[in-house]
DNA sequence: TGTACATCAGTGAACGCGCGTTCACTGATGTAC
DNA sequence: TGTACATCAGTGAACGCGCGTTCACTGATGTAC
């Protein structure tokens, strides 16, 4: 049980080829989020996921690795947009990057699957996202907003932290965070303190305000 | 060319079993290093490279899941002899923590694919090193001592920080290392700044000193 | 209103591949008599 | 000094598996006349 999925499927009609298409976009999803190693999706389990045969995904995609990436990009998004949902109420530059990180990194623990297929650096170059972090439109959305609100919290005054400067503190949020969310997700079996103690700890180091701060504003969420 | 492993292998007179059991874990060992994705090693490609028959590889291990494991042990243990080397000729605490880490993130650089198969949780489970980190062996030789060297820096006077917050500290201090290794390894596209100014960055925000002051530390060795 | 036809949305069988694992075997070398 | 035998260190062929990909096909449905 559990294997079994409905092997009866009833053919779409006419107009309805995209039907099969958003069925596969949503078995590919569901795959890459639970599978104990995503990276090892195969283009048949997907097929069998849907209770279609293998050659029909050919139809909608080219090959696996165009519609993970498909997957990819809107799970990205989804993240992207949680980030800036997080953030939009903020009523200081610290509580927008508190509001920001946290979602990034209770995104990455609640889904796992996910976060290690979209930053895991697993998949191999053929299934990956070009992620082009730092410059690009995707790449803006996450690491640039996390930068930005970084040297927000940073600035005293009307002083300005260098660019290089910038671009070196929050690469280094980022890898701690991202740190965090991996290490969290692969070893469950170590005694880790509550997530968001983790968080704020992190985000006052960065910040450079008392973690008790950090924590306050996280709580209020 | 590269694939061509020596076809002909002269069988090994009869009290000389071990010089193949030392061969495979080389082989095993090389391709664990250089492979761009070492999780999918397989059993046949340590035979190829070796230049003997898949069959062979079972008068030596179970399977190939107590090879790897074999391997990672060897890695391990080298990893964190590197870092007690590192910490021993360490005039204080702060020096001690910055040998101890700079060799952790240095080696992981140095060794992507060795350290995302020790460390990345990449392997599936019957491939993977059992890691007890904070309480057995292996696991205080290398998160242990972090978290010790850690306390010991940030301890002012005589008064050391409860248990449960030099756990907290290390296990912070930890999963910045770990973030900064794997994102480093996995975006060279990024223009990443000099790995010693990230190093010196992170242990100065963890140990509540100037990053200058760590940086001083990591030039002089 | 009927019917030939084109199109759509897939199917089903087959291919060649690399894989882990098994099994009977081989051939050199040491040892007992 | 000779020879039968045991052991050691592997070999080679075969198995069944799941995989990606191809190819000719099928059968329902809409459309043109």
């Amino acid at each position: 049980m559990g294997g079994e999925e409905a092997p009866r499927r009833r053919r779409n009609p006419r107009g309805q080829g995209q039907v099969l298409r958003a069925e596969l976009v949503a078995a590919a999803a569901h795959l890459l989020a639970t599978l104990d190693q995503p990276e090892t999706l195969t283009l048949r389990q997907v097929a069998r996921e849907v209770g279609v045969a293998p050659a029909s995904i050919y139809s909608h995609f080219p090959d696996l690795g165009s519609l993970v990436r498909h997957v990819l990009r809107l799970r990205y998004a989804e993240l992207a947009r949680l980030m800036d949902e997080a953030a939009a109420p903020a009523a200081d530059p610290l509580d927008d990057l508190a509001g920001r990180c946290a979602a990034y990194v209770r995104w990455g623990v609640e889904h796992p699957g996910e976060y290690r297929t979209l930053f895991g650096g697993r998949m191999p170059a053929d299934l990956a996202l070009p992620q082009d972090h730092g410059a690009g439109d995707a790449g803006e959305a996450l690491l640039g907003s996390v930068i930005a609100s970084l040297a927000a919290v940073r600035q005293h005054g009307g002083e300005q932290p260098a660019p290089a400067r910038q671009w070196q503190d929050g690469l280094l949020l980022w890898t701690a965070l991202h740190g965090l969310v991996v290490l969290y997700n692969d070893h469950g079996e170590l005694p880790w303190p509550p997530l968001d103690a983790l968080i704020a700890d992190v985000l006052g180091l960065h910040a450079g305000r008392p973690a008790e701060e950090v924590a306050a504003r996280l709580a209020a969420r």
